[in-house]
DNA sequence: CACGGACTGGACCGCAGAGTCCACTAAGCT
DNA sequence: AGCTTAGTGGACTCTGCGGTCCAGTCCGTG
């Protein structure tokens, strides 16, 4: 259901349902979450799950997937929309060192999203896709302005290294989970750095 | 059951299952793999499922984990072993993205079922764990030996290092899957090996 | 060859969880 | 106030899947 044609308290019920769906995906996936866990956590009834989202389960989760989305780009506004300096970068390291800290597990919502939907969804899969390009390129872009700035040298090329910086952040987090601590995900995020000063052209 | 007190006709029919179990849980997940499908893939019925693996579901993909393991190992070996020069290495990297395509898939049959494990069997996530471990422990030996044999600046940390180059694997294949291509996982080990050529001393 | 144990086949059970239905209440509009 | 639509509650159905049971077959050994 659109949320458009809901009224303020249709919406609010709406948001309450996906976001409690998604902290519950994050503590126990997709199949540990069930509707009437869901159901239990936001006060609601089966119906309600399907008034908002008639298709079921399916929907619901496409659209927590899409939240996540927004809720991981906030998180990291408004640096990851500069990314034109020093100062930039390193803030945006910090907040998304503070957002995975807050979210009070070592993993990824679009990562273990990813990995769970691979083949359960095409459709999911595809917008889960779609967001991490979308990271990789808001990335790409400042590493281009550093270029620009002339901070980095132009000829490194931006998306792969783009992609190198994102590859540290899934798989440090990948090591950081069983580790139930931070040091495997802050040494991928420094050596990706590394390469980007490396780079430097002062 | 234990594999000792089988017959070599028993031992078959085990290592049946596991092995096309473990095909459906990385095509599928976990959750997407049912005994039923299974018992299809094998040819066997539910009741042998249960003769091996009395502990059900739950066993079986314990054994699967344990068997990805060494499948795993054995597709690094026996350069994972070695790691004393930089023709070592290089042969690591490439059996290792041999062994990826070999899987039909970019994604680590590790990784994704430390993914999809993590919370619903914390036995396994703890045998999953220590695979990932003595996984890091190997490259970092490998990094000492480097150092040992003077190739390698003394000074870096091999543990950091090591868990730096898991990091890009994991992520690398993170990044590739929806991409659907090797590049993502080859830039990132490019870069993570590039670490170690920076700390070269020759 | 007969006996026992390993091995196999498949019918059956029970339950969890997705999805349906209908009756009810709240709230805006004229 | 009365009508209409959005929103809510919860009982109910049905299917998929994990797990059980028991009867049968294969195969090595005395």
């Amino acid at each position: 259901m659109d949320p458009q044609d809901l009224t303020e308290r249709g919406r609010r019920t709406r948001a309450r349902i996906i976001a409690a769906t998604g902290e519950q995906i994050l503590a126990s996936g997709i199949g540990g979450t069930t509707l009437d866990t869901i159901r239990a956590a936001t006060l609601t009834s089966k119906s309600q799950l399907f008034h908002y989202f008639p298709g079921g389960k399916t929907e619901l989760v496409r659209e927590v997937a899409a939240w996540e989305g927004t809720q991981l780009f906030a998180a990291q506004a408004p640096e990851l929309d500069d990314l034109s300096s020093w100062q930039s970068w390193e803030r945006w390291r910090e907040s998304l060192v503070a957002y995975y800290i807050g979210l009070g597990r070592w993993a990824c919502p679009i990562g273990s999203l990813a990995a769970h939907a691979a083949l359960t969804d095409p459709d999911l899969e595809r917008s889960i896709a779609s967001t991490m390009k979308l990271w990789r390129e808001k990335v790409a872009a400042g590493v281009e302005r550093m270029q620009a700035t002339g901070n980095v040298d132009p000829a490194v090329d931006a998306e792969r290294l783009a992609a190198v910086i994102l590859a540290a952040i899934q798989g440090g987090l990948v090591l950081s989970q069983p580790e139930r601590s931070g040091w495997p995900l802050e040494a991928a995020l420094d050596h990706a750095f590394a390469a980007l000063h490396q780079a430097s052209t002062n």
